[in-house]
Formats: C-alpha cells, sequence, structure tokens
DNA sequence: CTAACCTACAACCAAATGGTTGGATATGAA
DNA sequence: TTCATATCCAACCATTTGGTTGTAGGTTAG
C-alpha cells in the first residue's frame, strides 16, 4: 500500500497512469510527452509497475505499458475504509442524540 | 494533490488518520500508540495537516487532532476518474464489438 | 550486415524524508 | 510560585527519491 500511494505522489506519474489507462503507450511515446530525460521517465514507469499501477508487455522492441485499474481499486478501497469510518462515527453520534441510552464502553487498543 | 498521497504512502499516517476519525485525539496519546519518539509522531501529524488530512484544535494546552473526511474524499475523486477513463475505454471497445449486432440497447442503465 | 532505434541499467548528485536528541514555550496542577 | 505535562522547533543523520549522463543489449529498417 506504501508504494501505490507513494507513486501516486507525483504529478507526471499519475500523468502516466491517466494515459495508459486510456491506451496503450511505449516508453518512449510517454518520454516524449514530458520535459525530462527518457531514463527520467523509464524510471517513473519502472516505479508505477513496481506498485502494480501499471504493467509491461514486451512487443517487438517496445514495451507496452497499460494503466492497471485493479491496483487503483485497491487504493479506493482503503479510502472508502476510511470514509466508512467516518460515516459510522456520524451514525454513532446521531444515534446518540436520538436517544439517551448510554454509549457502549470504550476499549483502549 | 502530491502532498494528500504522499502523506498517505506511510502506514503510521495512515493509522493516525484512521484513528482520528473513529474519533479525535491529542498529540500524545497517538505518541503513545507507536513505536518512535513524541517528535517523530508530531512530525507525522504536522505532514498530515500540510496535506489537509486532518486538523489541529488547540484545547488547553492539547492539540486535538481529528480525521479531515473532505480531503480524503477529494484523493476518491481522483481514483474514481482513473477508474471512469478505464470503464469509459471499456465501453467504447464494446461498442466496437458490437458493431453489427441488430438491436443495441444501452448495456446499463 | 550496418545503422538507427527502443529499452535497460549503473553511477552520480541534490533535495526530500523519516527518524533521532535536545531545548524552548505554554498550560495545568500542587 | 514551582513542578510536571503537552507541544513545538531546530539541528543532525541515514536513506530514499527524482533527476542527470553514459553505456550496453536487443530489434527493426535499409
Amino acid at each position: 500500500m506504501d508504494r501505490i500511494f507513494s507513486a501516486l505522489a507525483d504529478r507526471t506519474r499519475r500523468d502516466i497512469v491517466r494515459r495508459t489507462l486510456v491506451g496503450e503507450a511505449t516508453v518512449s511515446q510517454l518520454a516524449g510527452s514530458y520535459d525530462m530525460s527518457f531514463a527520467a521517465v523509464q524510471k517513473h514507469v519502472a516505479v508505477l509497475e513496481g506498485a502494480g499501477l501499471v504493467t509491461k508487455h514486451p512487443h517487438g522492441r517496445e514495451r507496452l505499458v497499460r494503466g492497471n485499474p485493479e491496483t487503483i481499486r485497491r487504493a479506493q478501497t482503503l479510502l472508502d475504509r476510511f470514509e466508512q469510518i467516518w460515516a459510522d462515527r456520524m451514525d454513532r453520534l446521531d444515534a446518540l442524540l436520538a436517544d439517551d441510552t448510554p454509549p457502549p464502553p470504550h476499549p483502549d487498543e
């Protein structure tokens, strides 16, 4: 999970994910889109691949890079859990305000 | 956006977000939960605050830390866009394959 | 075959990150 | 007031990160 979020914490890498979700692209095509060296873009792709956000598929001398929606869903699931925690808390607060039964004991972690 | 994802790219910080979504906690309470110095936890909280993932509210000599679901939703929105891009692409592929089938009623909705 | 092209990888560098310790400041308790 | 507590901040250190250049290997074009 660390690697997924840290891979997404870079504008260039997020754009690579977006582009490769729209459609496959070679490393060269990606490199041409950003104002940095080929090797720099290649390293970004490697980071994304390490996080499972893209996959590379050899095609002759090229490598086709594809965005991987599966891994994006893994990040979404975590954020969804966070939001659910908040929603649950709001529900409990609502319940508390709606009736005056004592709250359940609060065990420390 | 960089700061949001990079703040979430750390297990300790994700746990702080989770805990402060469940309920407010002081910096000291948080610090007691992790195997690192008070200052280290404090820096994590500062990073989360800089990303807008938590807010701090002075309460006497303590600072109550609250998770901020608003910012979590911002990250969700970006991931949702990514997934939508993928879904759109799949739809286009479906349309292409269904090209000359007689009555093509919309699959969903 | 030769040349051009696409990719991979290593070495290097500056800046950011995640941790530490120690000290300063502010508030609460005795 | 005095003491303990809660927080903040600065300096320092090791590691990681994001970029560079250069080199080397595999693949396609001529």
